[in-house]
DNA sequence: TCTTGCAATGTAAACGTTTACAATAAATTG
DNA sequence: CAATTTATTGTAAACGTTTACATTGCAAGA
């Protein structure tokens, strides 16, 4: 395969100025650009990026560190960062964790070893020190869908606490006070927890007890959801509402409840969370809180690329959440005797915002 | 940053032995080894994935070049892909080309100056000399979701005229002889034609007559097929059934049906295309024509790996197009008045093996 | 003890660019 | 037209590995 020397030797010129013709195009005389671009053709010379990166230290690629594309708010994520980074010239590796934290870890190792000029990042734990070696090194990355609120680093997230309570509060506000949570392991995922954390809070604020019977733990899909509903529905006092920590587990508890035999959403209220391009076509369209994963994935890329750029500054971007009520929560006990000696109180008023959300130490 | 040779001199060895340290640790003795790694930590030394792939040829780096990888078809796909290639210790960049060939063509010609050792691509058309070019020069690459059946290409795909055939003849058997069908755009891939095609002659290989006017074209999208749907639905004499080359497109469908106050499965049967995840959790439950992404994408990997081995023999995987039956099909005008003077007839024995697939030339 | 052979290590060139600096050519100025 | 400035091109080192080949060290066999 021919080189820079070739075409340079063709041409009668120096690989420098072929160099320069492939690079900044106008420095060189348009007379020997086109004899340079004849001998290119002539040699079929094929540009070598490996070895540009290689003389540059840049590689022109950026790292997306997921924990499953096959989850469509990755996918969505991830497509926000390509079309992002794509009109930047540049191409992104991605890597899938399977929500592992050794993964994760060694994913990292490995793009740093290809030596990516950036990374994005959906940490499936904070606890390791792949962050911290990130940070202490300088090197330019983002977190996205992260919880994280402080420190040096540059985030783009939710506020998953908040979303959490404005769920459960949806439901509250319906009426229901029997209400599950069907949720992420939370060793899994961070977010997971936040929301759970959220959920409880709402409870606590307007005097609902915490049942700890209402909370199913698994991993993230519609099987699992599906799944995990039924156990729920088994217990003695089974829940009029459940509140799910994303939209394919709600998805899933749609099929469970209905297999189940109950109406929706007369029999069992559902929230999600996410807001998948699905869960408005899904019937009952599912109320939910969302999460606007294309643009999230853009802006990680735009705040990476600052970043690469001017090292100097990290921002957080982190997003309200808000909730999209549809047509899958609704008033319990509609046809069915209604417990009415319960009626919710007026939540204590700090609650809603008192987010404590976990600090990289 | 520390390289090699700074290992090496800490170490008080040569660089070539530092290297076997990495790449082939036992063909240095134990002693020395350990002398290494420990210099290796010291220097807090990383290696240099880039510098390799300049001195090998090789970036242990595949190209996966997709449409889009927020159609749940292709986020699928590539999680196979990934996953593959994963075990094998390679990474993979990720390429979307929107529907659009000259993003096809200069995502092709980017991965390789990355110097990717191999590609993985669902071509958006087969017009171009991209396919040519890479056969020429002898480069790994297989194609994902094609339909090309013969030349010395490596293929996955799925029979899509034989798919197309399956889901017409379900409904013509149900009953139905007024059935639409939205597809996409042929321009944009030749799938969503020969699917086309496979509809059509199962028509006339019942007899029924082909009506252009049942045929809306768009692109892939939920909301496409949404406003697919009503468009044909206006027509003076609408559809009882449709046929939609993708499940995005049925879901949207689904939606659009209800919409215009249609009862579902009753006022129209709806067959879909792909049989993604949600197709089977979504109410009534898709019948579509199973297409198993996530294995194809993992056997486009294994045949790429292979390929990479021993440029020598490309293969070809096509799956036989499967129906899966669920809920949104039945029979006609059930509740509604009965067209009954029509009755399906057998059809000529040919037709539903006659894939006359397009051939690369 | 001397060979012989194999295992372990070293030497140095090669990979294809970029780029600081030097050299030359062309354009401008007085 | 000479002097100066500016635009264009050339020279050669550098980037961090790998690897063919050469060398050395060591153990075993005679």
């Amino acid at each position: 395969m021919s080189t820079i020397v070739d075409v340079a030797k063709l041409a009668g010129v120096s690989t420098a100025t072929v160099s320069r013709v492939i690079n900044s195009p106008h420095s060189v005389r348009e007379r020997t650009r086109e004899k340079v671009i004849r001998a290119m053709k002539i040699c079929n010379y094929k540009y070598n990026a490996l070895a540009r990166g290689f003389a540059t230290k840049q590689s022109n690629t950026i790292g997306l560190v997921i924990p499953a594309i096959s989850n469509p708010v990755f996918a969505e994520s991830a497509q926000g960062v390509q079309d992002y980074a794509a009109g930047r010239k540049v191409q992104v590796i991605l890597g899938n964790t399977h929500y592992q934290y050794e993964q994760e870890e060694s994913l990292v190792k490995t793009l740093r070893e290809k030596r990516v000029d950036g990374l994005i990042i959906t940490t499936t734990s904070l606890k390791g020190d792949v962050l911290k070696d990130l940070l202490e090194e300088g090197f330019p990355f983002v977190l996205l869908y992260s919880t994280v609120k402080s420190g040096p680093l540059s985030v783009v997230g939710v506020d998953n606490y908040r979303g959490g309570y404005l769920a459960t509060e949806h439901l509250v506000a319906l009426g229901h006070h029997r209400i599950g949570m069907i949720a992420g392991n939370f060793s899994i995922s961070d977010r997971s927890y936040h929301r759970w954390h959220g959920y409880r809070r709402c409870l606590r604020a307007y005097n609902i007890p915490y049942d700890k019977e209402l909370l199913a733990q698994t991993d993230y899909s519609m099987d699992s959801g599906r799944d995990a509903v039924k156990r729920l529905l088994g217990v003695k006092n089974p829940p009029t509402a459940v509140f799910c920590s994303n939209d394919l587990l709600a998805l899933g508890v749609m099929k469970g409840a209905r297999e189940s035999g109950l109406r929706l959403p007369q029999d069992l209220s559902i929230v999600g969370f996410d807001d998948i391009q699905t869960s408005s076509y899904v019937i009952p369209a599912l109320t939910t809180i969302r999460q606007p994963a294309y643009e999230m994935g853009r802006k990680a890329a735009e705040l990476l690329f600052q970043l690469m750029e001017s090292p100097a500054k990290p921002v957080q971007w982190m997003l309200r959440s808000e909730l999209i009520t549809r047509e899958s929560t609704t008033a319990p006990g509609i046809g069915k005797k209604l417990n009415s000696d319960f009626a919710p109180q007026k939540p204590s008023s700090v609650a809603l915002n008192n987010n404590d959300g976990e600090i990289l130490s």
